[in-house]
RNA sequence: GGAGAAUUAGCUCAGUCGGUUAGAGCAUCUGACUCAUAAUCAGGGGGUGGAAGGUUCGAUCCCUUCAUUCUCCA
């Protein structure tokens, strides 16, 4: 069917944090560059986004630095809007989920689903703190990781073995708000059954789409329904967040589900409110296409768990694609907000000021749409140098160059009111160019749309090297000011194309041609005779060694581990310590244990004895590299049995910043078996 | 532990619903040109398509196993 108007979601980010540019690569910039081009074609669009502003994340941020979650809100918020403002992310509506308009939409979906008899009520046990009194969310729990023995993992995950975690797995768990031991206590929540929707669903996504959603979005969402769906809890025991709406259900907010993805229909409701627009026009209407543009880690939330929910509220279309990318890489490794890994797009806009454009075009060239991709400053300045400025800039300043020079600026008649392209190629290519890039915009295929464009731009430089306007001025003015004329078409139908994804270089090009700022892509481009271009100027920038260099550097000390030491541990006595056996020991063997990445297997002569050790070391050593080393063993470790090999003792290492490990060793040689006291 | 996806030239990535010599940009080499930010244009070299099996007349594309990377789930 054919959709009168189209209504485009990016991902909500989170307000507890800056921008990067792999949050941009993800969704926004594809989502911008859509949205432009589905503008230019005069259809109806609204484009939505806004700050997720709740959850257990963002309280205990506020708790750990002593500030309210609002005052962590409002910063980001702001920041976050205005930097997407400043890049040019162009979205009609950027909301925020504390608002009112939005917990009225929210509790609105819920006591919708609630009254139709959508949800079960289910009691379960969760961790209580008694001394803060409340629920705690699994971030909330820390003890010993039950895999890796690690004593700082949390609820939900062990940050150092990356497993993830229940916080009932959890050895010794403790309250991160008051240090108090969890107790668990019995607590009702709403869960909303999935698994009763999973025939429509198969039909929908399995049927329906197959062959029309990305593999990656279709492969995940098959994943889900061949596994079965289980019922979710909708809600949470948590002060940050949106009250239940109902009575004795103090304390409970409503979970992510069914507050985060429903701030799109109230920042919808708030922007058609603004400008005078029926906002169920764009969520209930048949005739409107939903799309979600979002980073894969949110498929299943958006291609699952939101049609669920639409759909048992009743009256809402659902999404009819959901364009989720990949991530984006940085310099070899994955983009980390803790680590500080990352370009953050307020840097880069001081960094770089008035160099929007040549970040979207970088990124819009690399776009992780079938699979992870790269961003390296190389590369960044690379594709800045020779495609940008090499190839665009340089075509642009070389037509207005010649036309200065030979014709005082003013395009040539030649006999004729108005210039049109007299060359049929480049007629045909241009015609070409536009087709190319709505096939491939389409289909979410942008950096294939790009590319065409910038073939555009290849094909206007050849066509300059081919007609040499140059050497025909000697002879035939006439033939040099058609060339020129033609080039200058190609010039506009440049700046037109690439207004969904340059959109301040069209606008600069449109300036320099003389045109105004902006044109539709059904709308005629044809100059009058003498119409006078602008002075040279450059479009573009070449990017200096210097500045590439710059930004590594602050890269890279970025990856410079900050050293914590651990906190201090309870005092013991003496007699406590003597109780430990702590002996050299030299290493006379070491081998791999198979199928492990980080175990080695040990024989060390402890001057007593030939023992075997298992130690977690193999990340760090080779074993070829340790053989005769001389180190230090705690001998009386109860044994251990580890991969099938039991383990006599325990050598002692101490770990750097990075975690690195290093062995603690006698100065210099000591006899084996040497008592370290 | 289970699942989904990825693995293609030095680099970044396309593509093939299985079918003649697997593509692009960058980098590299050669030539042309000089209007242009030493920019542009033409041409050349460069890939046992992660590994090993299997199905097929034929596989980079289908199947199996393994390895690596990422994401999701328990």
């Amino acid at each position: 069917m054919t959709f009168k108007r189209t209504t485009v979601t990016a991902a909500l980010p989170y307000a507890n944090g800056p921008l990067h540019i792999g949050h941009i690569a993800g969704a926004y910039l594809p989502a911008d560059m859509y949205v432009r081009y589905l503008r230019l074609k005069r259809h109806e669009v609204a484009f939505i986004c806004g700050s997720d502003e709740y959850g257990a994340a963002i309280m205990m941020r506020a708790k750990k630095e002593g500030i309210s979650p609002k005052q962590i809100i409002d910063k980001y918020h702001a920041e976050n809007k205005k930097a997407f403002e400043q890049f040019g992310i162009s979205f009609d509506m950027y909301h925020r989920t504390s608002e009112p308009i939005h917990h009225e939409t929210a509790q609105d979906f819920f006591k919708t689903l609630y009254e139709k008899g959508e949800f079960e009520e289910i009691e379960s046990e969760q961790y209580f703190d008694e001394t803060a009194k409340q629920f705690l969310a699994d971030r909330f729990i820390m003890g010993t990781c039950p895999k890796c023995a690690n004593e700082n993992a949390y609820g939900d995950q062990c940050e150092k073995c990356g497993s993830t975690l229940s916080p009932s797995e959890l050895i010794s768990p403790k309250s991160t708000l008051s240090g108090a031991v969890p107790v668990l206590r019995k607590t009702k929540h709403w869960y909303l059954p999935m698994q009763k929707a999973e025939n429509w669903l198969k039909k929908w996504i399995l049927e329906d789409k197959k062959g029309i959603w990305k593999t990656n979005v279709y492969g995940q969402c098959r994943s889900w329904l061949e596994n079965g769906l289980q019922a979710r809890s909708m809600t949470r025991d948590l002060e940050w967040g949106i009250p239940v709406p109902l009575p004795h259900a103090e304390g409970k907010v409503l979970y992510v589900w069914l507050d985060a993805p429903i701030g799109y229909i109230s920042a919808t409701k708030e922007w058609a409110k603004q400008k005078g627009k029926d906002w169920e026009q764009y969520w209930k209407s048949p005739d409107t296409r939903l799309l979600h543009f979002i980073g894969k880690d949110n498929i299943v939330f958006h291609c699952i768990i939101f049609p669920i929910i639409l759909k048992a509220h009743g009256d809402f279309i659902l999404p009819d694609n959901v364009p989720a990318n990949e991530f984006l890489n940085l310099e070899g490794d994955k983009l980390s907000t803790s680590r500080n890994w990352a370009v953050w797009l307020d840097d880069y806009m001081r960094d770089f000021p008035n160099r929007n454009d040549e970040l979207r075009y970088v990124i819009g060239s690399i776009s992780p749409e079938t699979s992870d991709s790269e961003f390296t400053w190389k590369d960044f300045q690379a594709r800045i140098n020779n495609e940008l400025v090499a190839i665009l800039g340089n075509f642009i300043n070389r037509i207005l160059v010649l036309q200065h020079k030979y014709f005082e600026g003013k395009l040539q008649g030649l006999g004729k009111d108005r210039i049109d392209f007299t060359d049929e190629n480049l007629r045909n290519a241009t015609g070409k160019a536009y087709d190319l890039v709505a096939e491939n915009l389409d289909n979410f295929k942008f950096k294939a749309a790009l590319q065409a464009v910038m073939d555009l731009a290849r094909t206007a430089n050849k066509y300059l090297t081919d007609t040499e306007p140059w050497k025909t001025i000697k002879d035939s003015p006439e033939k040099t000011a058609d060339s020129l004329n033609n080039a200058f078409l190609l010039a506009g139908h440049l700046a037109t194309l690439f207004q969904p994804f340059l959109p301040n270089t069209s606008k600069k090009i449109f300036d320099f041609l003389n045109l105004k700022s902006e044109f539709f892509w059904d709308e005629e481009l044809i100059f009058e005779a003498n119409h006078e271009v602008k002075t040279p100027e450059l479009l573009f920038q070449k990017i200096e060694d210097s500045e590439i260099e710059q930004q590594i550097a602050k890269l890279q000390e970025s990856k410079k581990p900050v050293f914590k030491p651990e906190t201090a541990k309870e005092n013991i006595d003496f007699e406590a310590f003597t109780k430990t056996d702590i002996r050299t020991a030299t290493i006379l063997e070491a081998e791999k244990v198979p199928k492990t990445t980080k175990l080695l297997k040990l024989k060390l002569d402890t001057g007593l004895d030939q023992r075997t050790v298992v130690s977690g070391i193999a990340e760090y050593f080779k074993p070829e590299e340790i053989i005769g080393k001389q180190v230090c063993l705690l001998a009386n470790l109860a044994p251990r049995e580890i991969k099938g090999i039991v383990s006599q003792g325990m050598i002692l290492l101490a770990s750097d910043a990075d975690g690195s490990l290093k062995f603690v060793s006698p100065e210099q040689a000591v006899a084996n078996g040497a008592v370290v006291k």
